[in-house]
DNA sequence: GGCATAAAAGATATAAAACTCTTTTGTTAT
DNA sequence: ATAACAAAAGAGTTTTATATCTTTTATGCC
C-alpha cells in the first residue's frame, strides 16, 4: 500500500479530474470521471458524495447535472482533501504507531519522522486542486493510465 | 492509518527491542517483546515468525530459547524490515496510485512525490537496526507508552 | 403533470488486514 | 526418556477497507 489510502488516491484524481474538466464551466458526471481516473464507479460516487458533503466539490442532480468545483476550491490545498479522507493522521502521526509518541516521549525515528511528516505536509499544503489544469490539458501528465 | 502498516509497525519496534534487550548477548522470549513493545502477542508471534523466516531476527525454541540478532543484523538499514513487511511499494509507488505513473508519463504529483519518497528512502536506509540501543537504554526514547 | 436524468442514500458483498486460539515441532535439562 | 519450555505452524475469527447493487430524491425539460 503507498502513503495514502485507495479511497484518498481516488479521492485526488477525482477531483484533479473534476477541476480540469469544468474548468471552462459546466459540471461532468460520475461515469466520465470514473472512466476518467480508471476507478471503479459506485465506489467513487460514494467518496464524492462525502467530499460533496464536506465542501470540497459541489454537485447537481437531474439534467445537465454532475461535480463541479466553486471558484475558491481551485485555490484550496490539496491536503484539505487528505484530511477529509484519511484525516490528519498521515501529517500527525507516529512512524512506529505509538500513540503517545511526543516531544518529551519520542520513540527512536521520532526527529526524523518529523522531519518527513512536515515535508509531505508542506507539500499538501502549498499544492492546489486548480494548478494543474494546464499540464493536464496539455497532456504533460494523466490520471490513468 | 500511518505511512506504514500496523504489521510493519509492530516488526520494526520488535526488533529495535530484541536488539536491545539482547545487546549484551542471550534471547528475549515473545512474552516479553510483545510486552514491551505494547503488541498482541500471538499477531506479532506470526510476524516474528517471518521476519526469522526472512533472515532478519533469528530464533531459537525451547528453554532459554526465544529471538534474538546476529551481529550483520544491528548494522542492517530498516528498509530492509519495511520492505521484507510491506513491500518496495512505499519507496516506488505513485502518490496517486497510477500504476503506469513514471518520469514519462507522469502523475500531476509524481515529482513533488519523488522527492519525498526518495526521503523517506533514504531515512530508512541510513538508519541502522542498532543504532538506538544506548538511547532506549539511557530511557531517552521509547517503542511504548 | 409526467418523463428522463443524475446524484444521494441505503443495503449488501468481497477482500484484505489485524488479531486469536490450538496443535505441533524442536531443544534443553534432568 | 521424559518433562518443561518456547517458537513454528495451522486454522480460525473479527474488523476494516474496498467495491457493488438497488432504491430514493432532486432537477430540468417538454
Amino acid at each position: 500500500m503507498g502513503v495514502f489510502s485507495k479511497t484518498c488516491e481516488y479521492a485526488m484524481r477525482a477531483v484533479f479530474f473534476i477541476a480540469h474538466k469544468t474548468a471552462p464551466g459546466g459540471r461532468v458526471g460520475i461515469k466520465e470521471i470514473a472512466n476518467g481516473i480508471d476507478s471503479p464507479e459506485h465506489f467513487l460516487a460514494k467518496i464524492l458524495q462525502d467530499l460533496s458533503r464536506r465542501g470540497i466539490v459541489r454537485s447537481a442532480k437531474g439534467p445537465n447535472g454532475g461535480f463541479y468545483l466553486d471558484e475558491s476550491a481551485l485555490k484550496r490545498p490539496l491536503s484539505d482533501i487528505v484530511e477529509a479522507v484519511d484525516g490528519k493522521g498521515i501529517f500527525l502521526g507516529c512512524g512506529l504507531g505509538i500513540k503517545q509518541c511526543s516531544e518529551i516521549n519520542p520513540c527512536p525515528l521520532h526527529h526524523e519522522f518529523k522531519a518527513i511528516r512536515n515535508q509531505i505536509h508542506h507539500m499538501m499544503y502549498k499544492t492546489t486542486i486548480g494548478e494543474f489544469n494546464e499540464d493536464l490539458d496539455l497532456g504533460i501528465t494523466a490520471l490513468k493510465k
